[in-house]
DNA sequence: AACAACCTCAACCGCATCAGA
DNA sequence: GTCTGATGCGGTTGAGGTTGT
């Protein structure tokens, strides 16, 4: 897309100790990272820069390899689809957008936690302002959000701050009205310990 | 045409967690 | 059990693009 970013000031980082370049990537280092990731494998990603001769810190060439050299990512145009999917799971889930993108093939968190900030936490507050809630299903809202409390997500030490959108659960799972997406991870996760800790 | 305001998204930062010594 | 370096993640920034005036 060509867009050229000045680094920023360095500020301490174990991984960014010795200047390492920063900015935007060049075709050529792109292609020097994929070379070596290829061959090596995604792993030890300090031992990947410099194997790659790249100027950088292990960190920026994870995050160049996650965001944009893995093979089938998939980029632009986020479908109604994704849209819907990203939107409950983060009622499910909170701002855990890595899980969130796990569920997406091909999308990446920082594409997805983008395309949130951007598009869907507007939409949601659009759609909140003028909404009045019935007396009565505001109180079963809150008695299913009691219930459910101890499982309400405090296990992430952070983020879930937006995921404050009230919603009802059986309302959340009910995935009856859609076109079927391969929801079955769904069930699935309410059944490992992760998704039992949250509503449980 | 010029400028401002807004939008998009790649990349950085800092913290938490993991894994190996 | 503790320390340390590496990795993973969410939050944030800011350059460049787009749209409105």
């Amino acid at each position: 897309m060509g867009r050229t970013k000045r680094p920023r000031d360095s500020k301490k980082d174990g991984s960014m100790k010795k200047e390492s370049k920063k900015g935007v990537w060049t075709a050529e280092e792109d292609r020097r990272l994929a070379q070596v990731v290829e061959i090596h494998g995604s792993k030890k990603w300090e031992s990947v820069a410099s194997k790659a001769g790249l100027n950088r810190c292990g960190k920026s060439c994870r995050l160049r390899w996650m965001n944009y050299l893995r093979p089938n990512i998939k980029r632009g145009n986020i479908s109604d689809q994704e849209e819907d999917l990203i939107l409950r799971l983060h009622r499910l889930l909170g701002n855990r957008w890595s899980l969130i993108a796990g569920r997406l093939p091909g999308r990446t968190d920082n594409e997805i936690k983008n395309y949130w900030n951007c598009h869907l936490s507007k939409k949601i507050n659009q759609k909140q302002m003028p909404i009045t809630i019935p007396k009565a299903d505001l109180e079963r809202t809150k008695a299913l959000e009691n219930d459910h409390e101890d499982g309400s997500e405090e296990g992430t030490s952070r983020g879930v701050g937006e995921s404050d959108v009230s919603f009802h659960l059986g309302e959340l799972l009910d995935f009856s009205s859609e076109v079927p997406l391969d929801m079955e991870w769904v069930t699935k996760f309410l059944e490992t310990d992760e998704g039992l800790c949250q509503f449980s």
